[in-house]
RNA sequence: UGGGGCGUGGCCAAGUGGUAAGGCGACGGACUUUGAAUCCGUUUACCGUAGGUUCGAAUCCUACCGCCCCAGCCA
């Protein structure tokens, strides 16, 4: 650093405490002023499905990058196969993107774009005698290719002279062979340890409509040689990837080379793993296609569509990114550390409010048949500038159904017979009797309350070791509330048992759905996609596509952290 | 068996020759009108194994073991 002669970027991380391997990577060049201090990331998705955590995973990092050194960051789209890419894909795909980084106002870039200039550098290549038309079909390329252990071998069409190469390639271009019949093949090395650089192909026919350039292609470019050309065009300083392309690496290097054009730095990193969730494209699709969930964008998907229905914020996946870190080994994060981040973010911005979601009637004996009185309750207890609303309070009530015990156990201090606990902001009551319906269960309490302990808190200073959340039955609102599980069983969802379905692993009990919940009546007004955090509850959001106003629905994002449910399992 | 990677406490992850950060989790305790949050404390690191180099190694060398990726005209 004292050599250089560079300026350092403003924002550079120099000095930092730690700094993931890119950074440090990113650090060294700016140090060198390998790109002249420059630093340009890009995200470069195929739209053939929906983007998941793992995606945000990357997004972070390559969109984190340049806000840590004032770089720049392009979304771009690879959409290099027709066959498998649709529109749809690449509007859910800008819309998460936009979700997540809201500084992105770029345009997004595609590399169909790119397409007449990877053909100008392919024929570029015929010309310099490295790449050539093969007419070997993919069987018998694939035969030719060895394997692991055996070096491939030489195609009877490797050796074709520059002209005719050329001839075909333009005829390929133009249209004249069918789907398969030929291809554009680099010149490399058949033997090479590295079966990428066993002459790859570079283009293949495909007659099929692109979703952006129609049917003005009749040959598309393979993934190998069309991504260093986009990086290069775009003036990419860092192509960052994951590990299943270190493999591609020297070739990514390699035709940059052949062709002498601007070279990005191609750098790999693991990809995320999350305990309980399936992150390939893949099954994911399966799980749509197949109605296990409802859609991309199912609250219990691990998509970022679905991940915002659910309640999630972009801060909240930014911190988990940051937590979670960047590396090279392969790992599997717990789901726990993504919800921690989730009840991080919620607990400190998400107003309270309280909603009973399996109700259980208390009437107040000693409380006056038609009295109602409002209470004024902090929206936040630790953030006193989010304000006040008034609830109502009257003689009948719903509790949770949880929070009363008739034969409670040592270390529950919740309602039981003869037993005074608070309503939290409200009074201190006490259980006096219990009504059962014929089948013996609970359908009512009987209590009594102490008017002296008005807001919740008593002139004699006496404590109550419960305090209870509610709600006034004839101000309540009706609900339904959809509590979230994880889709899968087991942590590692691909670990299916010999010869059985991927369903044998789904969790049957991964939406619950529960309907004649009451909350608060201030929760009428909540707008769609507004967040809470129900009190003692855990973290709700109301549903973007099916709440409305009189018929309100409510998605768990998370739930509280639970000691009673830990006690009770011991 | 060919090539490319990776192996640090339950889960992530710093560390790049000077004698093992941090986060999450777990377990205690304080506080508490959310059994939440907050605060305090504790927790198991023979750094995959075995040798070697060195005054000194997680860091360098050698061998071995384990895991992941590669034989698409997918990305």
């Amino acid at each position: 650093m004292e050599n250089s002669t560079l300026e350092q970027p403003a924002a550079a991380i120099e000095g930092a405490a730690s700094v993931d391997f890119i950074r440090a990577l990113i650090n060294e060049d700016n140090r060198t002023g390998r790109f002249g201090g420059r630093v340009h990331t890009r995200f470069p998705p195929e739209p053939n499905g929906y983007l998941h955590i793992g995606h945000g995973k990357s997004i972070c990092l390559n969109a984190g990058i340049p806000r840590d050194y004032s770089g720049k960051f392009n979304l771009r789209f690879d959409d290099t196969n027709p066959v498998k890419e649709e529109e749809e894909y690449v509007e859910s795909i800008v819309a998460d993107v936009r979700w997540l980084v809201p500084e992105f106002t770029d345009e997004p870039l595609f590399a169909s774009d790119y397409f007449e200039q990877m053909y100008l550098w392919a024929e570029d290549l015929v010309q310099k005698g490295v790449a050539y038309v093969d007419d070997l079909s993919a069987e018998e390329i694939r035969q030719y290719r060895g394997t692991l252990t055996e070096p491939g071998k030489d195609s009877p069409y490797r050796n074709r002279s520059i002209e005719e190469n050329l001839d075909l390639f333009r005829r390929m271009r133009a249209g004249e062979f069918p789907d398969g019949s030929r291809v554009l093949r680099a010149k490399i090395d058949m033997s090479s340890p590295n079966l990428n650089l066993r002459d790859p192909v570079m283009y293949r026919i495909l007659h099929a409509s692109h979703h952006r350039t129609g049917d003005a292609w009749c040959i598309y470019p393979m993934y190998d040689w069309a991504h260093g050309l986009e990086d290069s065009i775009e003036g990419i300083t860092h192509s960052i990837c994951t590990l299943e392309f270190e493999d591609h690496r020297p070739l990514y290097d390699w035709y940059l080379d052949q062709l002498g054009i601007y070279h990005p730095q191609q750098i790999e990193f693991a990809r995320l793993n999350l305990t309980y969730t399936v992150m390939s494209k893949r099954w994911l699709l399966r799980l749509v296609q197949r109605g296990h969930v409802s859609g991309w964008d199912d609250p219990r998907m691990p998509t970022l569509a679905g991940l915002r229905r659910r309640g999630y914020t972009p801060e909240a996946i930014w911190d988990f990114a940051e937590r979670i870190g960047v590396a090279k080994a392969n790992s599997m994060v717990d789901l726990g550390l993504l919800e921690y981040c989730i009840r991080e973010d919620l607990n400190a911005r998400a107003l309270r409010a309280m909603a009973v979601l399996r109700p259980l009637r208390v009437v107040i004996e000693n409380y006056p048949e038609d009295q109602v009185e409002e209470f004024e309750i902090p929206n936040h207890p630790q953030r006193p500038e989010l304000g006040t609303r008034r609830v109502a309070f009257s003689r009948t009530l719903y509790i949770e159904q949880e929070d009363f015990m008739e034969e409670p156990p040592a270390k529950f201090f919740r309602l039981a017979p003869g037993r005074e606990v608070r309503l939290m902001n409200a009074y201190y009551i006490t259980c006096v009797s219990v009504v059962k319906d014929e089948s013996g269960a609970i359908v009512e309490l009987r209590c009594t309350y102490d008017p002296a302990s008005r807001g919740g808190v008593t002139p004699d200073g006496r404590k109550v070791k419960g305090t209870l959340h509610w709600v006034s039955a004839a101000h309540a609102e009706d609900a339904e509330v959809r509590l979230y599980d994880t889709l899968f069983l087991k942590e590692n969802p691909y670990d299916v048992p010999e010869g059985q379905e991927f369903t044998a692993n789904l969790n049957p009990e991964s939406l619950q759905v529960l309907t004649g919940c009451k909350v608060e009546a201030s929760l009428a007004a909540a707008a769609p996609g507004e967040r809470f955090q129900f009190m003692r509850q855990g973290y709700f959001c109301g549903d973007v596509k099916d709440s409305r106003p009189g018929a309100l629905v409510f998605n768990r994002t998370v739930g509280l952290k639970d000691t009673w449910a830990k006690i009770q399992q011991q």
